[in-house]
DNA sequence: CTAAACTTTCAATAATTATTGAAATAAAAA
DNA sequence: TTTTTATTTCAATAATTATTGAAAGTTTAG
C-alpha cells in the first residue's frame, strides 16, 4: 500500500467509524487528517483535501478546538489561519475521554440526582428508587475510573490495572 | 414528585440522552420503561405507553433482545410476548460495555492493522507509522480495559482501581 | 480611511436515520 | 382445515442532522 492511499483509507474510515460513536463525520475526518499531515492545514488545505465547504471546514474545526485536540497555528508570511492536531494520541485520548464524560455521563447523574426526589413508598416507590440507586452507583463509579484515566499515565495506567486484575 | 411522574420523566429524558450517545431514542426509552415496569409487558403495552407503532416496537424490542438487556417472558394465559428488562444494573453496564466494544473499538483496531501494511521508508511514512502505533497502543489498552470491566464485579473493580490509583 | 484577504454565520437544501402502517408471514385455536 | 391472533418486514414518509454557499462580519495592509 502506498503512503497518500493508506492516509486517505485512514482518513476516510475514521469519518465512517466516528458515526457509530455518535461524532460528525466531518469533524473525524478533518482531525485525522491533521493528525497525518506533517505540515499545518489551513481552511483552503482542508476544503481541497477532502472536498468540502468552507462553511462546513470552519464549524468543524472550531469543533475540534473546543474538545482541545487540535490549535491554531500561525505560519510566517502568510495571513491565513493554520491547524494542526496534537500527534500524542494518550493525550487524545484523555481529551476525548473528558468530552464523552461530559456528555455522556455527567447529564445522567443531574437526572438520577433529581429523580430521587420522588416522594412515594408504596412496593412499586420503592423499587423504583432502588434501580436509581443502583444506576447512580454504576454511573460513578464509571465516572471515577474515568477520572483517573483523565489523570493517569498510558503506561503506568495499563500495567498497574492488568496487575490488579491478575491477582 | 409523584412516582408516575418520575418514571416518565426517566424514561423521556433516557431517551434524548441516549441520542447524544449514538443510540436510538426509542430503543432507549423502551428500555427505559421496561425497566421500571414492575410487570413483563407486551407489544401492545409498549405502544401505549410511548405511543409508537407496532414495527417501532418490535424493531426496538429485537435490537435490545440481541444487545442481551431484554428478554421474552411468557405470561399464563396470554399468547402474545410479554418482555422484561434485568434489573440488574451492573449486569446492564457489563452488556453495553461489551457492544460498545464491539461496536467502537474492534473495528478501529481491525482497521490500523490493515494500515500497518504501508510501504514507505520516507520520514513522513515512519511519522505516520508512528502515529497508527500510537493509535493502536492506545486503543489496546482502552479495550484491555473494557475487557477487564465486563468480567469484574462492580464493587471489587472500584474499590481496587481507587486504591491502585491513591496509591 | 478604504480595499483586500480572510473568517464566521445561518437560511436553504441535501443526506441520513428513524418511524409508520399495512401487507406478508407465522403460530395457535377452533 | 380454516379462522383468529400475533409477529415481522419493508417501502413510503417523517424527523433529524449535516452541508452548502453566499452574505455579513472581521482583521490587516496600504
Amino acid at each position: 500500500m502506498k503512503l497518500d492511499e493508506a492516509k486517505n483509507k485512514y482518513i476516510q474510515t475514521w469519518g465512517s467509524l466516528a458515526t457509530s460513536w455518535g461524532i460528525n463525520k466531518t469533524m473525524a475526518q478533518v482531525h485525522a487528517l491533521l493528525l497525518v499531515s506533517i505540515k499545518p492545514l489551513s481552511a483552503e488545505g482542508i476544503m481541497e483535501t477532502l472536498k468540502i465547504s468552507r462553511g462546513n471546514v470552519n464549524m468543524n474545526v472550531r469543533a475540534l478546538i473546543d474538545w482541545g485536540i487540535v490549535s491554531k497555528e500561525f505560519v510566517v508570511g502568510e495571513r491565513k489561519e493554520f491547524f494542526v492536531a496534537d500527534k500524542d494520541i494518550w493525550e487524545l485520548f484523555k481529551q476525548i475521554t473528558k468530552e464523552r464524560k461530559k456528555r455522556e455521563i455527567e447529564p445522567v447523574l443531574k437526572v438520577l440526582e433529581d429523580l430521587q426526589k420522588v416522594d412515594d413508598n408504596t412496593e412499586d416507590g420503592m423499587q423504583f428508587k432502588k434501580v436509581l440507586t443502583d444506576l447512580s452507583s454504576v454511573t460513578n463509579t464509571v465516572n471515577n475510573i474515568l477520572d483517573n484515566a483523565i489523570k493517569a499515565d498510558e503506561h503506568w495506567l495499563l500495567s498497574n490495572f492488568t496487575k490488579i486484575i491478575k491477582k
